[in-house]
DNA sequence: ACAAAACACTTGTATATACAAATAAAAATG
DNA sequence: CATTTTTATTTGTATATACAAGTGTTTTGT
C-alpha cells in the first residue's frame, strides 16, 4: 500500500516527505507484527532486545552503560527495563565487585531458554518482510537507509 | 554509520535482520531530530500530526474516526491527544448536531498560525535527510519500503 | 415501538518513555 | 589527603501509549 493511501491523503506529497512517512509507517508495521509474536510471552520489544544483548555477551556480564549503548532507543530507561526482567527471573543483577558504581547484569538459563524458543519465530518475522524483496533489493535498501539517515 | 556500528555488534548480521534494525534506527534518528524542532513549541510529534490532519480538512470539521484513520500510529489515544490541543487553544471540539455520537474537531487560527511558523522548519527537516540521496534514490527508497512492508 | 446490535467516543488502568535531579563511588587535582 | 570532577546508576515526575471496559447514541430487526 502506498503511503498516500495509508494516511488517506488526497494531495500529492513531496518525495522527501514521503520517505519520512514511509520510514515511520514501516517501523509501525514491523513493530506491530513483532509485538504480536512477543505478546504470548509477556515480553515487550525492548525487553527482548535487552535479552538479546545479554546473550550476545556470551557469559560475560554487561553493565548498564553497555546495554544502553547497544540498544536502538538510546534514551529508554535501562534500570526499569532490567527491573521487569528480574521479576521474571530472566536476568540477574549484582553490584560489580571491582567497581561498585557498576552493575553486572547476566541472562539466566530461563532467559536463554526463552530466547531459544523465540529464535525461530523471530527468524520467521524477519523473513515475512524480507521475502517481499530480492536479496539485492534488501542490500540496496540497507545501503539507502544508512546513507539517508546520516547527520553531518 | 552502518547499523552494526550503531548497535556495536561484533558478529555479522543477516541482511533480513539488518533491514529491520535499519528501519527502526532510522525512525529513531528522524524522530529525535523532529522532536528537537517541536520542543520549543511544546508540541509532541503526534500532536503536530493531528494539527496537520485538521489543516488538511480545509475548514471542514474532522471527527475522531477520521483523525484516527489518518494517523500513522493507528492505536494512539485520539481523545487525550485532542484534550492537550484543546488546552492550548489550538483546536475546538463540539458535539456534531447531526449525530451526537460524533465529535467535530476544528483547528483554530492559533493552530493554523503555529503550523505556518513550523512549515519552513519541517521542510528543512525533511531536506536534512533527503539531501543525502539523489532524487532517484529517494524515489527508489520509497518504492522499496512500500514493497517491503506489504503483508499478504 | 421495543430490544438487541452496532457505532463513536471516553475513561480506567497498567505500562512505557522522556528527561531532569539525586545518589553514590571512583578518579583527578591541588 | 581532602576536595572537586567525572562516572554509573537510580529515582521522581510528567507525559505517552496500549488495551480493555464503560457510556451514550443511532441503527437494525422483529
Amino acid at each position: 500500500m502506498k503511503i498516500e493511501e495509508v494516511i488517506k491523503s488526497n494531495v500529492a506529497l513531496k518525495n522527501a516527505k514521503k520517505v519520512i512517512l514511509n520510514v515511520m509507517y514501516t517501523q509501525n508495521v514491523i513493530n506491530d507484527k513483532f509485538n504480536e509474536i512477543l505478546k504470548p510471552y509477556d515480553l515487550s520489544g525492548e525487553q527482548y532486545n535487552v535479552l538479546r544483548i545479554l546473550r550476545g555477551q556470551k557469559g560475560n556480564p554487561a553493565n548498564m552503560c553497555i546495554i544502553q549503548e547497544r540498544m536502538l532507543a538510546k534514551n529508554s530507561n535501562t534500570t526499569r527495563l532490567i527491573d521487569k526482567l528480574l521479576l521474571k527471573n530472566l536476568v540477574t543483577r549484582n553490584v560489580c565487585p571491582d567497581n561498585r558504581r557498576k552493575i553486572e547484569v547476566l541472562i539466566t538459563q530461563k532467559g536463554l531458554d526463552l530466547l531459544t524458543e523465540l529464535d525461530p519465530k523471530v527468524d520467521e518475522h524477519e523473513k515475512l518482510f524480507a521475502n517481499n524483496l530480492t536479496e539485492d533489493e534488501i542490500i540496496l535498501l540497507n545501503t539507502l537507509l544508512e546513507k539517508y539517515r546520516t547527520l553531518i
